[in-house]
DNA sequence: TTTACCCTAAACAACC
DNA sequence: TGGTTGTTTAGGGTAA
């Protein structure tokens, strides 16, 4: 670390001499006893302390800032990825270059046999036209049908290589900009120096991160610097295009530099100031001051009403005047720029890797967008030998394709594993992996458009449509519904699937049928949901590391921030510290997880209302006839239904009639 | 190899 | 009578 040991004059302070690439592209993790030695090795009474604890408060609000900011900036990217695949929705004759999922060789073969039972002659509703039952006993073994690879999905994919590539860039640049604020920050606060004919910008060329020729960086320039304008001149929202002038393209003319514009960074209130600066930028804006706004001193942990700007400048000439609870306070706010370098440089890391993993996938056949989990399910299948170009599973429309962090590396998604989505076998519950409500709303887009496969089990879906209902009970045909309603997958072989969600109800305890005045309806005991398959996850380091992974495959790609830092072991501000609702709710899924059943049945209990007595208000008809276990005789804990049902099945309905013509298909 | 879990298929009965 | 719902059995695959 850069720590300076002597802390004389102001200038020390001020010509900090930390050589800007160096604390920005080599920054060192700083261990919370390392941060102890810095603040020990200053003479801090306890009210300087208590001061730098508020400004490490505020600082973490800034850092919180800065999150969020990213996390804007990574859903901006996925809307435009997004927005790219609309653009190149497939024609249907591609679909039929993928994969047909085993089940529908089996719905196939059952038809066939169903040739030989009259009884089930009778059911033709999804049957479609001839089929060639010769093959159809014969495909089913292979597991895969092929069909002829055109070209017409490389040319889509040319096509959307650009905007793709664009898009990311246009991250990069945005992350750098990130970057360069907080430089910039340090610049103007004094802690950093730099020679003074270098330009603002000691950063790595942007070519180099992104691989960008200059033409298109100057393209890219362009199009970023007129795209806001507004927000130039007028510097009152993100500072990022200002520093994009400032910064980005050392050559272009500094006169819109950030430098030159505090403005830019009018929330000043976590950067640190130095007296000495006071004199420079500020002249042209004389009562603008980034530790200073709203009559109030932005000084980290200080806050001090001010009426005026001179009475400001007073204030921070006689508060905040070079001592060493200033020094000290420079530093823990240097360390924690540091830190959010370090965080960012691991990021540019990431999608440097992405860009660069995707640039190289451009120039293979393309394969259909996943959802993470279901890439990740993949890679646990033995079925790779089976894959092929050709057996793509079904993506009718471009569904939306969450993004896998970077530090998953380029093997995640392969042209290998994508292929074999359809007719894997291996499922996993939200037992032990991601929750299957946290799965299915982050994909949701996916699993209704593309004919993918869940990766979850009958068990797991029938499960989470009762729970999301409102009543947390649901009819055998509301749970059809769902099931059509929210995967596409399942708008076809009706009769195989829902012969599976009626064995699934049937046979598993954990689902309990009451019946209410409306008539039979089906429940979760949650206990006995938790029961099945009990597994000593705590035990098996195997389990959980697959248990970790596949929460990390199924992170969506604006939590890559929080869980790079958290792999980044960041020691000053933990990510629990900061009370990231992501990880927070990670770590709570996996405490479940690891506490089993009872915590999650007690939770799961506590959702039902308190008045509401279950079983007292339905009257079950039939309850599984199992040996009961002693806890099974004190009743299910978190058997959720109620009497009161209201009819809230319009939306069901709606569908209804789409998921039968899809199924008339 | 065993075991548990999962999926698919199918038979069958009861009900609407 | 035909469809739906619910139960049960069977067989095969997968993974621990």
């Amino acid at each position: 670390m850069c720590a300076c040991g002597s802390l004389a004059p102001a200038h020390a302070v001020l010509t900090f001499q930390v050589p800007v690439s160096v604390a920005m592209m080599t920054p060192q993790v700083i261990t919370p006893q390392q941060m102890q030695q810095i603040l020990q090795q200053q003479v801090l009474s306890p009210q300087q302390l208590q001061v730098l604890l508020q400004q490490q408060q505020a600082l973490m609000l800034q850092q919180q800032q800065l999150q969020e900011f990213y996390k804007k900036q990574q859903e901006q990217l996925q809307l435009q990825l997004l927005q790219q695949q609309h653009a190149g929705k497939q024609p249907k004759e591609v679909r039929a270059r993928f994969s047909i999922p085993q089940s529908q060789f089996n719905f196939s073969c059952s038809q066939s046999y169903s040739r030989r039972h009259p009884a089930q002659q009778r059911k033709g509703g999804y049957e479609g036209g001839a089929i060639d039952q010769q093959n159809c006993r014969e495909e089913p073994k292979k597991g895969k049908q092929t069909f002829d690879c055109s070209s017409r999905e490389g040319i889509r994919n040319q096509q959307q290589v650009a905007p793709q590539q664009l898009a990311f860039q246009q991250q990069l640049l945005q992350m750098q900009q990130l970057q360069q604020q907080h430089l910039l920050s340090l610049q103007r606060q004094g802690l950093l120096s730099l020679p003074p004919g270098q330009p603002a910008l000691p950063l790595q060329p942007l070519s180099q991160v992104s691989g960008m020729i200059p033409a298109e960086l100057q393209q890219l320039w362009k199009e970023v610097t007129s795209a806001h304008p507004a927000e130039e001149t007028t510097g009152s929202s993100h500072s990022s295009v200002d520093l994009t002038t400032a910064t980005c393209v050392s050559s272009a003319p500094a006169k819109t530099s950030l430098i030159m514009n505090p403005h830019a960074s009018t929330n000043g209130q976590l950067s640190v100031h130095t007296p000495k600066r006071e004199s420079l930028p500020h002249e042209e804006h004389p009562h603008s001051h980034p530790l200073y706004g709203h009559g109030v001193c932005k000084w980290p942990g200080c806050e001090a009403v001010c009426e005026d700007f001179p009475s400001f400048l007073k204030h921070l000439n006689s508060e905040h005047a070079l001592d060493d609870r200033s020094t000290a306070q420079c530093r823990v706010q240097m360390q924690v720029v540091q830190q959010l370098e370090l965080q960012l440089a691991k990021d540019k890391e990431r999608l440097q890797a992405m860009m660069t993993h995707l640039h190289v996938k451009s120039t293979e056949p393309k394969a259909a967008p996943q959802p993470l989990n279901l890439v990740s399910s993949v890679t646990l299948s033995k079925s790779a030998p089976e894959a092929s170009p050709q057996s793509l599973p079904h993506t009718p429309t471009t569904p939306t394709a969450p993004l896998t962090p970077a530090t998953q590396g380029p093997s995640v998604i392969t042209t290998t594993s994508m292929h074999t989505v359809g007719p894997i076998r291996r499922r996993y519950s939200d037992k032990y992996n991601v929750p299957i409500s946290s799965d299915i709303a982050q994909n949701q887009e996916f699993y209704k458009n593309a004919e993918v496969r869940p990766p979850f089990t009958y068990a797991s879906l029938i499960r989470q449509a009762i729970l999301e209902s409102p009543e947390k009970q649901l009819t055998l045909n509301e749970i059809y519904n769902w099931f059509t309603r929210m995967f596409a997958y399942f708008r076809r072989n009706a009769a195989t699937w829902k012969n599976a969600v009626r064995h699934n109800l049937s046979l598993h305890k954990c689902f309990v049928r009451v019946e209410n005045v409306k008539g039979a309806v089906w429940t979760v005991d949650e206990v006995e949901f938790q029961k099945r398959r009990p597994q000593k996850i705590s035990g098996n380091p195997s389990l959980i590391k697959n248990m970790q992974s596949s929460h990390a495959y199924c992170t969506p790609l604006n939590a890559a921030l929080q869980a790079s830092m958290a792999e980044n072991s960041i020691p000053l501000y933990t990510t629990a510290s900061m009370g990231n609702p992501t990880l927070g709710g990670l770590a709570s899924a996996m405490r479940e997880e690891l506490n089993g059943a009872v915590e999650h049945a007690n939770s799961t209990e506590s959702d039902s209302s308190p008045g509401r007595s279950p079983v007292q208000a339905v009257h079950p008809v039939h309850v599984k006839e199992e040996p009961l276990d002693p806890e099974e005789a004190e009743g299910p804990l978190s058997l959720v239904t109620t009497a009161n049902h209201s009819p809230d099945f319009d939306q069901d309905r709606d569908y209804e009639d789409e998921a039968v013509n899809e199924d008339m298909e």
